[in-house]
DNA sequence: CAGTTGAAATGACCGCCGGTCATCTATATA
DNA sequence: TATATAGATGACCGGCGGTCATTTCAACTG
């Protein structure tokens, strides 16, 4: 039996805390695909949530512990979606295609991504921090043992592989960030420029030199 | 004969209003390699400089300004540092050493390179942006160039190549922006994590294999 | 040399930010 | 019903990027 919990006005029990801050969590991620991360603002999103400034602090201590948890959900749906895409035996490929378009389909995990190292992580608790970390090493595995049959590599090469992939993609990704130029008008050569920096065939081309690079040197490793 | 240009309290002719510009450009230097970027605010700029802090604003539009002002001079910077260590033939572990090596010696370059496209230029006029990127494609031609005959590559290839490695370098250095978790105790498998995502293998290991996939490349297709 | 002028320089001021905390009040319990 | 506890509140804080009416000085004029 289940009871259904309801919050009339305030969260006492641990089960209607926990729901309260999911529904903070469910407002803070539609807020942030409207407006994006340097917009952001608590009083904003107290008042989208529905409730004061000040709760907003109860539970989470600063605005990059939002960031940082909506992060780790997000990566969390990714790694399991791009798992479903995966199956044995894909070319370097389709398996990069995979990769580039799953992350693209989530509205806030790259832009969060991006921000991660060098925004995010710099106003979060230590604990909370390492909290994050395991999360990412776990998906980092889920996503490593599954490539590892995808691409017929060893469990090591796999690991090599996801990992290499992050890095690429964030590099790639930057490009993505840039603020939109449509209705402005540029001169040719900046034009071309901006086009030549696409971020799909920038990610898919390098990623399979990448794995390719790394199959081949399994094969002669033994 | 060139006269000595001081600059008493008020700047009026042009070459005094650019000897202030770069006065500022000066501060802003030292005083973000002092702070870094998220700390960088335009009242201590103007307190370091001198000035106050309406008078920064004759000389740049917004802070974001400035930061794109000094990501191009450290562009140039670091353009005419790598093309100075690289010489003909060179191996592609070589390159890749130097190229990593030479960003990294710049204090400023990574910093503002990483932040550019999702945050300083969202807060820049377009004019000034497309200058800017007229700079950054100046300095990828001569890169390129030499490139061509470091690597022995096509024009085409070297300038896939550069092309390629900015944004593995950018993926890489994200890790080294993390806030500095010295003198912090984490779990084993936490800090195990951080050690494999260092900034220099992951860079250097992979850009030596687009170097020679694209080298491959261009010997299969002609 | 004094008087005039125009632009460089100034800093008080604006709205907004993330974050705090004394105060209030809904709820569980006695 | 009275009391105690703890969740919720929003006025308040210092500081931010940016503005603009006012001041001040260098250069020009007669």
């Amino acid at each position: 039996m289940s009871s259904v919990v309801v919050i009339n006005q305030r969260a006492r029990s641990a089960e209607q805390k926990a729901l309260r801050r999911q529904e903070v969590l469910r407002a803070a991620e539609s807020y942030f695909q409207e407006v994006g991360f340097e917009a952001f603002s608590m009083a904003q999103l107290a008042t989208k949530t529905g409730i004061a400034k000040g709760t907003l602090y109860l539970y989470f201590k600063t605005r990059e512990e939002i960031f940082l948890t909506l992060y780790d959900q997000s990566l969390i749906r990714w790694s399991s979606a791009f798992i479903a895409t995966l199956s044995e035996d894909m070319t370097s490929n389709a398996y990069a295609q995979s990769l580039y378009k799953t992350t693209h389909t989530d509205g806030v995990f790259l832009p969060l991504l991006i921000r991660l190292e060098h925004v995010i992580e710099h106003n979060v608790a230590i604990p909370r921090l390492i909290e994050s970390k395991r999360v990412f090493m776990q998906q980092v595995d889920a996503v490593a043992k599954v490539t590892s049959s995808a691409l017929a590599l060893g469990t090591a090469q796999a690991n090599e592989v996801v990992k290499t992939m992050g890095v690429l993609l964030i590099g790639a990704t930057q490009t993505d960030q840039r603020p939109a130029l449509d209705n402005e008008v540029l001169p040719a050569d900046v034009q071309h420029l901006i086009t030549s920096f696409s971020s799909e065939p920038l990610f898919v081309k390098n990623a399979v030199r990448i794995i390719e690079s790394i199959r081949a040197e399994a094969l002669s490793n033994g």
